[in-house]
DNA sequence: CAAACATATGAACAACTGTTCATATGTATT
DNA sequence: AATACATATGAACAGTTGTTCATATGTTTG
C-alpha cells in the first residue's frame, strides 16, 4: 500500500533524481510501520528508562529497588514503566505486596548494544 | 566511576534485595554513558527521521528530493538532517548548488532492523 | 554583478513529555 | 477491621521538540 504521493513543490533536481525517487516509494515499509517503529525507538529515548532497562537486564527488580537504585520518587519510576510495559518490553508479576518487573524481550538488549557500538566508535 | 550512590528513601524490600542493587551498581554503565545512548535512541524516535534514515538507505539524496518524496517543507527536512548529522548519523557532501545527503553509519541498518524485529513480532 | 536556485538558520508557537504532588488501589499483618 | 506497606494514577507544571515563516548563505547562470 504505497505512502502519500501527492505532490509537494518539486525543484529542478527532484526531476532529474526522478528514478531515485521512485525506488525509494517502492522500497520504504508503510507510513503506519515507520510510525511504529520511531514510536518504539522513543522508549529508548530516554535516560531513565535505559537506566531501568539496563537494571532489568541484570535482574527483575521491584519499583522501590529501582527508585532507590536510582534516587529517583517512587511515582517517576512507576510512571516509566508503565510506558516500558505498554512498548511491550517489560512485563511485571506480584509478590504480595511487591510487584517485580523484568525484561519482556529478548531484542532490548540487542538493540542497545547496537547503539552502544555506535557511540563507541565516534572518534 | 561509580553513579550516585546518594541515598533515597528505603523501603523494606530494598533491604532484602540489597544484593541485586549491589550487582547492578557494579554492572551499569556511567550515567554520561546512559544520557548519550538515550540521546542516540532520541534521533530514532520521529517518524521524520525514521522516514530520511530509511530512504537514505536506499540511496544518497538532495534536500529537495526528500522534501518532495515525503510532501514536506525544504525548511523542515533540513532542520532534521542536522538533528541526523550532529548524530553523526549521516553526512553530506556539496555537488554545485545541490548538497547530497548519505548514511555515514553502518549500524543505522542494524539499529532500525532490531527495531522492527521487536515490532514484527509483537502479538 | 544580478537573478535564480538549493540549502541553512533563527524566532515563534503549538504539541508533547517527564517529574512532582496528592491520592487511589490492592495486599499483608495485627 | 484497621493500619501499614507497595504500587498506580490523575492533574498540573516546566521544559523540550517539530514545524512554519521569514530570511540569510552560498553557488551557478546569464
Amino acid at each position: 500500500m504505497p505512502n502519500d504521493v501527492i505532490g509537494a513543490e518539486r525543484c529542478d533536481c527532484d526531476v532529474i533524481h526522478d528514478d531515485v525517487v521512485a525506488r525509494v516509494r517502492k522500497t520504504i515499509p508503510r507510513d503506519e510501520t515507520l510510525f511504529d517503529l520511531a514510536e518504539l525507538f522513543k522508549v529508548f529515548g530516554d535516560s531513565t528508562r535505559m537506566k531501568i532497562l539496563w537494571a532489568l537486564d541484570t535482574s527483575e527488580m521491584c519499583v522501590c529497588d529501582l527508585a532507590y537504585l536510582f534516587n529517583m520518587t517512587q511515582s517517576a519510576i512507576s510512571h516509566q514503566l508503565r510506558v516500558l510495559k505498554l512498548a511491550k518490553l517489560v512485563k511485571n508479576r506480584r509478590d504480595g505486596k511487591v510487584i517485580y518487573y523484568a525484561l519482556d524481550d529478548e531484542h532490548v538488549r540487542q538493540i542497545i548494544d547496537q547503539g552502544l557500538t555506535h557511540i563507541n566508535e565516534l572518534p
